[in-house]
DNA sequence: GCGACAG
DNA sequence: ATCTTGTCGC
């Protein structure tokens, strides 16, 4: 796929300011709403994703997986794409890790590798799939908002933990699979107070609430997907396990290649 | 000064 | 994220 926006690919050498500075514009040009043309159910999987195929044209949505792995000094990213159950295609892209972590800065961190990984990606994506928050973010601008943004591109974030916002309820319960917890904006996110920013989502559970108990996904909106209707693809793209496909897939990807 | 903090 | 074996629960 092709980044729409250039000034947007993110630059580690930038301060710390700019970074922030360059969240702003892109939370500005970021839509929370829907804006794909996807039904839900044509991404619902039936089983896990092992089949590899050919990309149909005329066939269902592409949805594209993308995680990272680390070494030393590099990030790898590898994205999967997803077309009516199967594989059909999968890129790698690696880039030197300049900076360290720093919570609300991750994608200047691990963006390049992604962008480069994407890029080179030779079917058209319907909707990327990446690991982290979106719209759960201090400026409304995480890093899958900032990847959906360059491209242009429908996107929503799957995190393991909250970054910022304040859940209805709290997500250290016991919880049914299927339960949604929405995620409020709260003084520190630049959203009005109270703004549904992103769910929480049981994908998997125990069926003993007494014993052990699964910590719920963290959701957001990235670029052109509702907070309502996130929850609803990831739904209908977790197969059996906690994490949906293409971000399983990825994973594993990625892990191969490091 | 204190607290909070995706991967 | 990453360094790592066994182990408890279903």
């Amino acid at each position: 796929m092709e980044v729409a926006r250039p000034e947007y690919v993110p630059d580690p050498s930038f301060s710390r300011e700019e970074m922030e500075a360059l969240q702003d514009d892109i939370a500005a040009d970021a839509a929370f709403a829907d804006d794909h043309g996807i039904d839900p159910d044509a991404l619902r999987l039936t089983d896990t994703v092992e089949d590899e195929g050919d990309y149909d044209p005329d066939g269902g949505p592409v949805v594209v997986g993308v995680d990272q792995a680390f070494t030393d000094d590099e990030s790898v990213s590898a994205v999967v794409a997803i077309q009516d159950g199967r594989v059909v295609a999968r890129e790698t892209g690696r880039a030197p890790l300049e900076i360290p972590y720093v919570p609300g800065l991750l994608a200047f961190r691990e963006g390049r590798s992604i962008v480069t990984a994407l890029d080179s990606l030779s079917v058209p994506a319907d909707l990327l799939v990446l690991d982290g928050s979106g719209r759960i973010h201090f400026r409304q601008a995480g890093i899958a908002t900032h990847v959906g943004v360059v491209f242009d591109a429908p996107a929503l974030g799957v995190a393991k933990n909250l970054l910022c916002g304040t859940p209805r309820r709290s997500l250290d319960d016991y919880y049914r699979e299927g339960t949604r917890i929405p995620i409020e904006a709260t003084d520190r996110v630049s959203a009005p107070i109270g703004t549904v920013i992103g769910h929480a989502f049981q994908s998997r559970q125990y069926p003993n609430p007494e014993k052990r108990h699964v910590n719920p996904l963290i959701v957001s909106p990235g670029h052109r997907v509702s907070a309502e209707t996130t929850v609803d693809f990831v739904e209908a793209l977790c197969a059996g396990y906690k994490l949906p496909e293409p971000t399983r897939l990825a994973d594993a990807a990625a892990d191969r290649v490091k």
